[in-house]
This record gives C-alpha cells, structure tokens and sequence, in this order.
DNA sequence: AAAAAAC
C-alpha cells in the first residue's frame, strides 16, 4: 500500500486528501495518480467504490492552472447523480488549490447553469445530453480542455451515448490527455480507446478485487404475489440500517414506496421521471439517514457511493446480470459486509443461475421469516424504540399522564401495552403491488387480458391502487410526517389523509 | 422490454 505522501502530489492537494480522510492510495489511485501525473492517458478498469474518482480527480487537479479561466478539465458520466457526485469529491480534492468546479446536467434550470459557466470553471462535469446543449448554445467552450475524462464508459455506451460523446469529442482539442474509465472492456470500448487515446497505459484491479466478496448473497424464490409481504418480514427481521430496494419500472418503484410507507416504513422512491430536484432531495435524505429505505430504479444501480448501505433488496431480478453485479455493489463497500436479497419467482429460476455464472458465485436460499419471526423483529425494535426515548430524556410533557396511569394500573402491563402500540403488526395492512406481467402478451388488441392494465389513465401512477384495505393502517407513532403524501401526487388533489382518497379509488369499478 | 439522458 502506497502513502499518498509518498505519490508526487502538491501541498495544497495533499491538504485536501488530508481533510478528506484519505492517507492510503487504492491501487486503482495508485496506478493512476501515477501515470496521470506523468501526463499519460489511463484506462482504468474498475468500479466504483475502489477510489476511481479519487484516481482521475488528483492528477487532473495537479494540472489546472487557476490563473486560466478556461475550461481545462471535462468529465462526462452516464447519470445526473453520478456527475454530481463526481464534481462534489472533484471539488474536494482541489479545495486546498481553489480550483473552481461546475456539473452541469439536464433536468436543471439551464439558465443558472450558464450563468455559473460565465464564472469560468476550470473543471466541468457533466451528463452528455446537457453537455452537447450547452456546446451547441456556445455556453460551453472547450478548447482549452487538456483534460478528459470518461467515467463509466461501458454504461454509457449501453445508454447510447456514443454517438454524443462522438460529437462532444470534436469540440475537444485532440492534443489532450485522456482517461477511461470501465468496469468492462467489451469490443466497442476498445474501439474508442484506440481510436481516441493515445498508448494509454492499463490500470486494472485484480478481478478479486472487482467481485463482490464481502456481500452475502441469497436469493429468495417466492411468488410474485407473495413478494411484498416477504419484503417486509425480511425487513423487519434483518432491521437494515439503510436499506435499498430495486424495482423493475419507474412505476413499480412507485408502488413500492408507497406501500412500504403504508406499512410504516421510511421509504422514498427514485427514478428518471421524478423531477432532478427530487432526485436530488431524496438522495439527500437518504444519505443523511431520514430516509431508511431508497426505491430505485436501475437509475440508482451503478456508480453511486452511499456509504453506509447494509442491504440491497432486489424486488425484481435485474434484467441483466451485469446490472445484478452493480446493483449489490451498492453495498458492502469500503471494506464493510453488506447482504443481497434477491426474489426470484419459480420461472425465474434458470435465469437466477445465469446470474450466477456471471457473478462466479452461488447464491444462497433463504427461507422466508415467518409471520412470528417478522412480529419478533417488530418487538425488538419497539423495545429499543422505547428505551432509547428514555434515555433521552425528553419527556416532561408525559410525566404526569405517565404517574396518573401508574395509579390505575400495574407497571409492567403498563410498559407491554406501549410496546404493543409501537410494533406494527407484521401483514396488518394487505398491500397489493401490481403484477408485473412477465412478457408483454401481445394478445390480439383485447382490452382485458386478465392483467388489470390502464388502471391509472395517465402517467401518475402513485401507487397501490386497488388492494388497500381501507381501516387498519392507524399507527401510532412517528413515520406519519405528511411527507408521503407529498411525495409525486401533490398536483392531484388529494387529500393528505388517506381516507378519501383511497376509497375513491376503490370505488372506480370496472364496468 | 426497461431504464437512463436534452429541450
């Protein structure tokens, strides 16, 4: 292991690594702080979570010159939070050198995004689509760009964005340095890194290192039907302290949120049609630990670094299993254990093993916790939900409810009726998710193939729709905060209770 | 087929 002391890095950026907590250089930063400083171009194949950001970011922070106001640094990322993060810890390391630093990326005001550009940010960071924008309106100059980076290659030649890079390129001055970065090297990734590099050097982390070694996996085989209410036993029995859900579609994530939240959970949805700022509101949260549980579509699959996740549910098996490596890889990071959970219905089975090819390792079955294990698990915490709130402290306002009961009834039923009333019962509210339909059965243009589709008309589809039961979801306690039902519906009207709003639904009848 | 990304 190598000293960042021991790299050739400047005072102020050593500062920054300092303040940062870094001391030990990765050996994907080992490499590439290297050969970056020396001016070469890098392939670097590895994923997030092995530093890479660290591994381009110093030496394109060792480069700038903060006398120049040009734009001497570009990095392009597949997703608005990837490049967002990117630029944060960017920011970091050239703190102690005041290099200024932009993302730009869709889904924000573009006006304050030029406005920023007019400030001359040295380092850009940004998501092809907004980059080409801000290019075409001439916001955007880059021929002062000595340093490129492409972040996630292999992802963003799945999404298509070759092309875009293809056009962002020739607005770069060929006389550049030029680090990749990929977590595989398939042909067409090749192909541009002969076509735009030049002999770059090859900075790969032993394949060890690249698998998931510290994530337990398992898999659970249930039916679809059956798949929420195993989720919230296993979440109740396993009590992760972050927790993210994968769902297949934007709309499932929807459902699931907003079902976990009837359930009592802290949960909140992510995925490509919340407006950016929610996005970036929910991610906060869920960094912060406000919220416990992140539902997310494969938006939030690759590159984040959330540190501190301990379990990654996948609701629905990914469709790919290079997305199931990323996936998991959401946890068990910086060298800490994590646990992956994946539901697998009876016909999935054979796909689970094909999975299990790519990623080398079997997974284990688990067996659902029983209703009983799921109520034990509630206890537990209502017992620490309790204890914690006297140790602190808190509670003058309830000391002479509290003496007023004492006098009527016996303490220990006392202290086990508020443990019944801060555990949910595990099931207590039927939710029913909607079915995902395997395949699209194209039947002959047939409105009612069985699958209850066009349930919501539009694209506001919030949640559960049928299958709540009206009465039971009274709980006591402090998950109500208002914010679910502000979560993606705040335009329809709807009253925040619950009520009403799902009776209605209820009440829509199918002719 | 889904998701992501520019308006």
């Amino acid at each position: 292991m190598t000293n960042f002391s021991e790299l050739n890095i400047s005072k102020s950026t050593q500062d920054s690594l300092k303040r940062m907590g870094f001391e030990e250089a990765t050996p994907i930063q080992e490499g590439t702080v290297t050969f970056g400083m020396e001016g070469k171009d890098v392939i670097g194949q590895a994923q997030t979570g092995t530093g890479k950001t660290a591994a381009f970011g110093i030496p394109m922070i060792e480069k700038i010159d903060t006398s120049n106001p040009a734009v001497q640094a570009l990095v392009i990322a597949p997703t608005r939070e990837l490049a967002i993060q990117v630029s944060e810890e960017i920011y970091k390391i050239g703190y102690g050198k005041r290099a200024r630093i932009l993302s730009v990326f869709g889904g924000q005001e573009i006006s304050r995004q030029i406005r920023a550009l007019r400030n001359n940010p040295q380092i850009v960071v940004g998501t092809p689509g907004r980059i080409l924008d801000h290019i075409k309106r001439k916001t955007l100059k880059l021929d002062g760009v000595q340093t490129l980076v492409l972040d996630e290659a292999d992802e963003m030649l799945n999404m298509g964005f070759i092309e875009d890079i293809n056009s962002i390129l020739e607005n770069v001055p060929a006389e550049r340095q030029t680090l990749l970065f990929s977590a595989t090297m398939p042909g067409p990734i090749r192909k541009i890194a002969e076509t735009f590099m030049k002999n770059p050097e090859m900075v790969k982390i032993k394949s060890k290192e690249m698998t998931v070694e510290n994530i337990e996996q398992f898999f659970v085989k249930s039916q679809e039907r059956e798949k929420f209410d195993i989720l919230s036993r296993l979440l109740n029995v396993q009590q992760p302290e972050l927790a993210i859900v994968f769902g297949r579609t934007k709309r499932r994530v929807d459902e699931l949120s907003h079902a976990l939240n009837i359930r009592g959970y802290i949960a909140e949805g992510i995925h490509g049609d919340l407006t950016q700022a929610k996005r970036m509101s929910v991610l906060r949260q869920f960094k912060e630990g406000k919220v416990d549980i992140l539902v997310a579509t494969d938006v939030a699959a690759r590159g984040l670094d959330i540190s501190g996740v301990t379990h990654v549910y996948n609701f629905d098996i990914p469709q790919d299993p290079e997305s199931y490596v990323h996936r998991i890889g959401r946890t068990g990071r910086a060298g800490k254990s994590g646990m992956a959970i994946t539901f697998v219905t009876p016909r999935e089975m054979g796909y689970l093993r094909i999975v299990e090819e790519t990623t080398k390792k079997r997974m284990n079955p688990l067996q659902p916790p029983t209703s009983d294990e799921a109520l034990l698990g509630q206890q537990k915490v209502a017992v620490e939900t309790l204890a914690e709130a006297v140790q602190k402290n808190e509670l003058n306002d309830y000391v002479q409810f509290a003496t007023d009961l004492l006098g009527k009834y016996d303490a220990t039923d006392l202290v086990a009726a508020a443990l019944k009333h801060l555990t949910n019962e595990p099931d207590a509210t039927p939710v029913q998710i909607t079915e995902e339909r395997p395949l699209p059965s194209r039947g002959g243009g047939g409105g009612r193939g069985g699958y209850k589709g066009n349930r919501s008309g539009g694209n506001r589809s919030h949640g559960g729709g049928r299958g709540f039961s009206g009465g039971g979801n009274r709980r006591g306690g402090s998950s109500r905060d208002g914010r679910s039902g502000g979560n993606r519906d705040g335009r329809s009207g709807g009253s925040r209770e619950g009520g009403n709003r799902d009776r209605s639904r209820g009440g829509r009848s199918e002719r």
